[in-house]
Order: structure tokens, then C-alpha cells, then sequence
DNA sequence: TTCCCATATGCGCATACGAGAATAAAGGAG
DNA sequence: CTCCTTTATTCTCGTATGCGCATATGGGAA
């Protein structure tokens, strides 16, 4: 229960559910996330060891990189995760950030 | 956007949690939801008031007593109400709430 | 009117939270 | 080693939040 209205508020801050959002997408590094969502490095890694903290993320150093995923996913964060990406019509902000990382992956990939 | 955070943050205070699953279930007075939570009576007010400046819930007097019931919930809101309330039994606090109101509701019946 | 019950609200307090700026730490390249 | 880049952390600040207590409000009953 507890549980339950803790993840409620890690969703609650819009950095946060932002980065949550992306990294159920995809493996980032603070970086990458700090270029796609456009707020600055602090707020991304503070934001981020929060998320560690929670044990939700885990982080994996590649040389001057530290790429964060996410770890397995509560249940019901997963379902709200899905709900939005599906929805994200709804949501422009969420698009906007999909909309980069997608294209971020094709640089990548070129 | 705002709206996702914002929805979160509601759901991320525990009273307000509760008081939205009973009410999910059942339009209840401010007393009832007091009884059942066991919380004072001013917090489970003040929270209703939150709440209904959200534009969640609408009340009716009858009486003495203010019901308070959902008003049309947000699709997301609904999922989730919806899952905490199937795995009720993960989350005791939950279950121990829906347990006090349907018992009470056999009172009324009786 | 007066009393009682249910509900709402104002006040003060303690705490939690998120932010930005500055700086530290860690690793790679030259 | 030195420089540069990436990431983590510390500090301070203003604000938001939730609470309890006390009190106001409002309706029904006597």
C-alpha cells in the first residue's frame, strides 16, 4: 500500500515520469535523456538516483557513458507506462520526447 | 501532460487513495469514509474538498450528511482504480477498507 | 430559539520536495 | 600529467504539502 502511493509519487513529478517513459523505451544515458527532454544534467541524474534509490533503475557504465534502464517493472507501473505511451497522442509532451529518442535512433543507427 | 502529473500526485497521498477506491465502489458521506479509514474527520474533509476542486467528485447533501461520489472518471484514473481494486489483495490496507464497506453496506441493507 | 450532529475551514507547524548554481569525481584522449 | 567530457553531489532556497486542533457553518429536532 505503502508501495502504492510511493509510485504514485515518483510518477507525479513530470521530469520524472518523463524519464520513466523513455527509459521504457529504451536504454539512455543522462545525456541523451538531458537532450531529449531539454531540462538540465542535475535535475536528470538527481531525478535518476531517486529512481535508483527506489530500485526501479539500473545503471551500467560504459566508458564515459552511464547508460540507465529500467529494471523489471512493478506491474502497475507497467500498465500506466503502456497506458500513456498508447495514448500519447494525448500527452504532447510525451510525443515530443518519443518523437526525439526515435529520432535519435536513427542518427545511431546511420 | 500536466494533467498526467497531476492526476499522480492525487493518487499519491494515501488517504486520498483510499478515499478514491471506497468511492469507486460506492458513494459514501464524509462520516462513513471517516469510520471506515479510521481517519479524523477534517482530513478525510480537506481531502475531499482537493478532490473536488479537481473536478473528481461531485456532492449532494441529503440531510445531515454530504455524499460524495465520483464524478465521470478519467480513463486512466478508472485503470487504475480498477487494478488496485482486482489485486486488492496485495495491498491489505485496501482490502481491509472494501472489507469495512461492505460490511457496513449489510448493515444498511439489514 | 437552543441543542446536537455532520461537515467545512482557518491557522500554525513541521516537513518534504524540486530547483539552480557550483563543484567534485571519474574516465578517456592527447 | 593535463584537459575535456560526462555524471554525481552538495548547498541553499523558496514553495508546496499534509496534519491536528480549534472553530465556524449548516441543517434537523425538540
Amino acid at each position: 500500500m505503502t508501495n502504492l502511493a510511493t509510485l504514485y509519487k515518483l510518477l507525479s513529478d513530470e521530469t520524472r515520469l518523463r524519464i520513466l517513459v523513455l527509459l521504457y523505451l529504451d536504454q539512455l544515458c543522462v545525456c541523451q535523456i538531458s537532450g531529449i527532454t531539454g531540462a538540465p544534467q542535475p535535475r536528470i541524474s538527481k531525478n535518476l538516483a531517486k529512481l535508483r534509490d527506489m530500485n526501479l533503475v539500473d545503471d551500467l557504465r560504459q566508458e564515459k557513458y552511464v547508460f540507465y534502464h529500467l529494471k523489471a517493472v512493478d506491474e502497475i507501473l507497467k500498465v500506466n507506462l503502456e497506458y500513456i505511451i498508447e495514448h500519447k497522442d494525448l500527452y504532447p509532451i510525451i510525443s515530443s520526447d518519443i518523437e526525439k529518442l526515435t529520432t535519435k535512433n536513427i542518427y545511431k543507427e546511420s
